[in-house]
DNA sequence: GTGATACAGGACCTTTTTGGTACTATATCG
DNA sequence: CGATATAGTACCAAAAAGGTCCTGTATCAC
């Protein structure tokens, strides 16, 4: 369905609450609480988030998760591609050119371009700056030619 | 994954042979040949190509598929989104505005933008142009700041 | 008309992924 | 020591993806 698994959504969600959490260890509990979301899923993205490195634990009472860096140098993009692994849209890029298509198939080089692109775009957008709205530069009047939503 | 899915590639790969085949009708068979991919699956990916519209068939035989339309009128956005469903990455989209969590979480217009790029990149590149390399004007030196593939 | 070709439309199955839960162990604070 | 809170892992169920097969029907060639 071309959507990024719900665990990556919702650690996106975790470390932009704990961005605007400072320096007090949130426990997996109040993060919970805070976001919504179901407590054993948020405990499973914070476990994950913590074995990427993004975030550090500290157990025991008072214990809880921080961010291990400031929310300005979080790019998204790490965060979605160590949950989801490379951003490769179409599966001739999945392996190392292991294209088993016949070579007239001219495919590659364009899903390459849109792969890098998207890329590009989650590398600009730091987790601190999804606290707050986009950018003005970045909303055009009409953006696309594309559907409502 | 974050990834079409294969029956969506496999779409794209049978759009762009239909468009080098001229007028002539491509028989599902012919097409699995001349793109080395399963006959089965070919089969498939052409039924839903049809009951999009993308492509007419012929039956009997010297029968086949061809498009219906010139493939440089046929964006990739359009395809992947009849296989695919609209583009929406995040969960935060997927529902008509029926986002649960608190309303302190900020991520959604930040979706919406990065959904926006990427149908906009879809919706510029035709079947017509992947069957040839990407315009040079679309491939800087350096792509982006990420991996190697 | 008959038979071969080729699409139409499902039904079906298997595997993988996703989403979610539960339980035990361990570390820290008071 | 006991309460709190994470660590790690194992497990389960539902859904999606990936792929196959079969029956029916339309068209062309002979």
């Amino acid at each position: 369905m071309l959507r990024v698994s719900r665990l990556t959504d919702y650690a996106l969600v975790l470390l932009t609450r704990l961005a605007g959490c400072g320096d007090a260890p949130q426990s997996a509990q109040a993060l919970a609480q805070a976001t919504r979301l179901q407590p054993p899923m948020v405990s499973k993205a914070l476990k994950q988030l913590c074995q990427s490195g993004w975030i550090s634990s500290i157990r025991g009472s008072k214990g809880g998760y921080v961010l291990t860096r400031d929310a300005a140098q979080i790019a998204v993009l790490d965060v979605v591609e160590a949950f989801e692994g490379p951003i490769v849209l179409a599966q001739c890029e999945s392996q190392d050119g292991a294209c088993t298509l016949h070579e007239s198939c001219r495919l590659r080089p364009h899903w390459q371009l849109i792969n890098n692109r998207l890329r590009r775009e989650l590398a600009a957008l730091s987790v601190a700056e999804l606290s707050q709205p986009p950018r003005i530069a970045d909303l055009p009047a009409r953006e696309a030619p594309v559907h409502e939503q």
